[in-house]
DNA sequence: GACAACTGTCATGGT
DNA sequence: CCACCATGACAGTTG
């Protein structure tokens, strides 16, 4: 018997649809894109200049062996060939053809321009100091970071302490066990057995140990004395210009002294702490701790206030080959410039290798440590977006127990009102329909209907 | 002395 | 092809 159509009940209602009311979670998007941290943009052309004044005005005080104050006089930048007049350690601009526009570059970078503050830091250096200091050389172990005032001043009595006494002083080099040669890029350099002489002008300088690490005890005392002549006075004029490449802060640096720039630490120069670690900080990015080198060029004062970063090994290379530009050109200049200024001087095959190479590298630094900031910063952002991930789904869960609660109700209440509706339904004679016979049944246009069991077919809501 | 963090360097691949 | 950049891997330094 099928009375289906006989009993289509009033209530009518809409098939509800569920509202596919989009995502749940959507897609996070991963770090894609971070800028990149470019610190080590070419520092101000007055700052290199800064430097290479500086290196030329050592140069000519130790060309009078009298340190004094006046030497500081711009006059005496004026006269210009800086390659020319550094004596026996002269660079690698013969004396007779500096470039016209290289003499008249540095001419123009020379004048009217001495800090005051490198005097003053040479006013810190006395003799007893530069004693000590010598003194210390095996003891600063425990002081890696020294202070650039100090040192500047400390070198400037290096001279009177090589001089003087002969130190017993060596090259960080002589100490390197890392080779730190450039693998298959660079032609051979200077060793005691390779001396690059090639640079006109040339003293014949034992700088093989300087830059080859060759093995100390093949050094005779005589090119130990050389060696130590040499690293000592060179690195006295010289360690400034080229500190004003490798460490761009280097010049802005010096009136830190009362005056600290702030810098963005990273974690471990966070770590420092009194003076030394503030001023370090300055370097914190940047050839603080060159592979394998960082203490070998330590200088320390012995109230141990300030300190100043020891050479990079590529300094010291630079330094050894007596490359005649400062490391921040030979680093950030574009390839155009470089090639110009490459071409102002004479450079050996050593030194164009020397240069090129540490260009690469210099380049490379700065690439590696952006590379680890972005990655430091992924790092960081991955955790902050784990973290979100996380709470995300802890309220995603709560909201789905509170749906499954709110849907176990309903489903009571349904079965409820089923039953409720079943209940009142009679059929022809007055009887209730048994549930185990009759279901009821809704239509897609929302009608419904009582289906006995036997011929049910499913209907989508 | 072991260890972790940091750093410079090299090799490699991509632009 | 060259210069440059990004990055993994390695090794040295440092605390």
């Amino acid at each position: 018997m099928c009375s289906t159509a006989n009993y289509v009940l009033p209530l009518r209602r809409p098939c509800e649809v569920a509202a596919t009311s989009g995502k749940l979670c959507g897609g996070v998007p991963m770090p894609t894109n971070f800028p990149g941290v470019r610190s080590h943009g070419a520092p101000q052309d007055t700052e290199m200049d800064v430097a290479w004044q500086e290196l030329m005005a050592i140069t000519e005080l130790q060309e009078f062996e009298v340190p004094t104050e006046n030497s500081y006089e711009t006059t005496q930048y004026q006269t210009m060939e800086p390659m020319a007049s550094v004596g026996e350690y002269g660079m690698a601009q013969p004396h007779s053809e500096p470039p016209a526009a290289c003499e008249l570059r540095t001419a123009e970078a020379y004048n009217g321009f001495y800090s005051e503050e490198v005097p003053t830091c040479h006013r810190l250096g006395t003799s007893t100091e530069t004693m000590e200091q010598t003194n210390m050389s095996g003891v600063n172990q425990g002081h890696r970071r020294t202070n650039a005032c100090l040192t500047q001043g400390l070198r400037g009595h290096m001279q009177w302490t090589v001089h003087g006494q002969n130190a017993h002083t060596r090259s960080g080099d002589d100490l390197e066990s890392d080779s730190g040669l450039s693998l298959g890029s660079s032609p051979p350099l200077a060793s005691p057995d390779n001396p690059v002489g090639g640079a006109p002008g040339y003293q014949s300088v034992d700088i093989g140990m300087a830059y080859s690490d060759g093995e100390p005890d093949s050094m005779t005392e005589h090119t130990r004395r050389s060696h130590l002549h040499y690293s000592a006075d060179y690195q006295n004029h010289t360690h400034s210009y080229l500190h004003s490449g490798a460490h761009p802060a280097y010049f802005s640096a010096q009136p830190i002294l009362s005056q600290p720039q702030p810098s963005t630490p990273t974690p471990r120069s966070m770590k420092h702490q009194g003076s030394a670690a503030a001023l370090s900080d300055l370097y914190n990015d940047s050839a603080m701790s060159s592979r394998g080198s960082s203490h070998l060029n330590m200088y320390i004062k012995p109230q141990g206030s300030i300190s100043t970063p020891p050479l990079s090994r590529d300094e010291r290379r630079a330094l050894a080959l007596k490359i005649p530009f400062p490391m921040d050109k030979i680093i950030n200049l574009p390839v155009d410039d470089f090639n110009e200024l490459l071409t102002q001087y004479t450079l050996t095959d050593a030194q164009l290798a020397l240069v090129r190479d540490i260009r690469r590298r210099g380049k490379n630094k700065v690439a590696a440590q952006n590379c680890r900031k972005r990655k430091l910063e992924s790092i960081i952002h991955l955790e902050r977006e784990l973290n979100q991930l996380q709470a995300q789904r802890e309220h995603l869960a709560q909201e789905r127990l509170e749906f499954q609660r709110s849907l176990a109700f309903v489903k009571c209440r349904l079965t409820d009102l089923y039953t409720q509706v079943f209940s009142h339904l009679r059929d022809e004679d007055g009887q209730p329909y048994s549930t185990d016979e009759y279901s009821l049944q809704q239509t897609p246009d929302g009608k419904i209907y009582l289906v006995p069991h036997t011929m049910q077919k499913r209907e989508p809501c």
